[in-house]
DNA sequence: AATGAATGAGCGTTCATTCAT
DNA sequence: GATGAATGAACGCTCATTCAT
């Protein structure tokens, strides 16, 4: 069997044993025998439990970065935009609920090596709505530019949110909703409030 | 030294230590000596691995929802319910990094026992935002109540969004936030999008 | 509580405990909480787990072996003694089987130091076996005396068998025979034997 | 070096741990020390202590049974095939001594799983001799059938006996007896008893 | 390309034992 | 006379990792 499929077979393995055990928890024993191949030939061509975990992670993170940018049309107005982005996302998490849960789950909690990876698929996901955000201030013509620190907060609230909302959607065992619905709630919650911002409107709390 | 005080030594250092490593990665001897304790002893007080964890959880769950409610006022309006609610969590998330890391970060990943115990804490606060969703939209005089599940996905994606900007105030090491700004940011995200479905202004793509 | 009720409650405990679960996995807590007084007088009166275990190993060999002496009657005539030996050994060992069970199960299996002393008790009884047998030889008037060694090999036989009755009749669930009747079977196996062996009479094989 | 010789070499290394130690006090690194390999090694093959020691119950359980059934000719009067079981018996312990030593002294007082299994073992000898006894007053026309009780209650005392000859006999540090001696002992102490009982005439007590 | 055989290091847990009071 | 508090040492077991083939 060539090597690419041979791997490939590995890293789906080890995605699945991540996802249900944990990285501590995951042993190699387990993954070789999930994969089909022996542990020693795991290591010959993934080195080590280390090495084999931040593959995973890497995989994972590009498709999902992937799904999301093919959503955004870059011509459409700025809502489609982050309308389409969203779908995006929660399509791909559905789909791939083991991939997100290594991600979403996991990495965040082992260590350095780890959560540094993660931690920079993450911040791409925010600089893409970052960006969304800013852009879109811009084409509406607003009066004042959004301070980038603010539009980065918004975006990181708007990216817990929609993390939130996947693992409230996976986790659901009644009629879990479609994928359209759960994008269309968290636009309904997120839209008038950025709206209103990037026009200089705000919610201030009554100074006394 | 009396127990009570051992006790409470031995649950600051594991709280350290299983934010620090996680579940599976701590190991009863680090906590041991971070608490100034024998490993022995630290099992004749809380007998397990897994009773020891439970226990973080737990008192850190109470700690987190305590602070929560204290914000609340319960004769203010809606708007300043939910501030103040927002001011108390960010304050303690702030304050307490390992709890919260611990309740957020690993104890959902590490099997049934102690995720049904988060999972609890989460909904608890889900459920505090959810009630104070419906409570708005009846107080406001909206025209149609909102469904009960829409309130709660909307309440699943902000307690999300919250928890995603604990995460990144906490994680910043140039000048943090102040927790006012960071509920501010949050109220700012939420407020309008709240407002507007509250009274049936809904955000729709456009239909092709 | 006086001291020597104490030392005996704790003798008590012990051979219980022991025989339960042997002397490795008896733990002093376990015997401690049964004597119902704290680990630290256990250490106070009886300095430690091996010498609590040689205690019991004493009290109880010397309860065993007046049980059996003072069955014996000195005055009567050879069989009576033998029967009357064996009467007490079986009312003991059924009356008291935890010490019978500390004694031929537990003792014997844990090096050295207790071996020998179980030892030294075995060897009391088989002493007290053989010098029956051989008066009793002397006594008949048989044509020669038995050669000591023989003697000797005969008691070990007896006292196995003995003891292997007593296991039997302990461990049956079904109506448990008198101990009058483990004896008669006893006496009835042995006694043609031995009044054989002590005439002269041998069984031999048929050499070829 | 193959599998199936490491096995071999770690039973071997067991047997002689367990039975110098006892179950509990052996610990699996003297076990995996004696056998020449590693801990985990043993672990890989035999899973557990609790599956080692039952491996080495089992394999000592069946060489035993093995040499007495072997003693045996099924051809030979009464007499010859008792005889030549207890030299089938006696030669075996004599030459396994710490086989003996597991099965007599250390498998039946380690709780439920042992005891069970070396009980059946016993069962068998017990059995074996029962059938003898009946079978050789069947065939020697004796008057009345033994009830089986009182066979079973003989088997038991017979067996006892040749067990404590057998610790007798491994326990000489002067010239031990030859096997055949013991097994000659044992016959002149019970051939008369049993062939008494077989024809009707008993010991009695006199009754008062 | 692939694997059976093997291990050093570490972890959760227990226990006999001792002080200070 | 009696105990709550505390620990050093060891044990059963697991795992990531490596050779020799």
């Amino acid at each position: 069997m060539p090597r690419a499929v041979r791997e490939r077979q590995m890293l789906d393995a080890a995605v699945e044993v991540f996802a249900r055990r944990g990285y501590r928890a995951a042993s190699m024993d387990e993954i070789a025998e999930v994969a089909g191949a022996s542990k020693p030939l795991v290591y010959l061509y993934l080195n080590s439990k280390e090495e084999l975990f931040s593959a995973c992670i890497r995989r994972e993170a590009e498709a999902l970065i992937l799904a999301v940018r093919e959503g955004v049309d870059p011509g459409a107005p700025a809502d489609r935009r982050l309308w389409n982005g969203l779908r995006g996302f929660f399509a791909h998490t559905a789909a791939h609920p083991d991939g997100w849960a290594v991600l979403h789950c996991q990495a965040r909690t082992h260590g350095e090596p780890f959560a540094l990876e993660v931690a920079a698929l993450r911040q791409e996901l925010v600089d893409v709505v970052t960006q969304l955000i800013v852009a879109t201030a811009a084409e509406n013509g607003c009066d004042a530019p959004l301070p980038w620190q603010e539009a980065s907060g918004l975006a990181h609230a708007l990216v817990g949110a929609a993390e939130s909302l996947a693992g409230w959607t996976n986790g659901r065992t009644d009629v879990a909703p479609a994928e359209r619905d759960t994008a269309e709630t968290l636009m309904n919650f997120a839209w008038a409030g950025l709206d209103n911002l990037m026009n200089g409107r705000r919610w201030a709390p009554a100074r006394p």
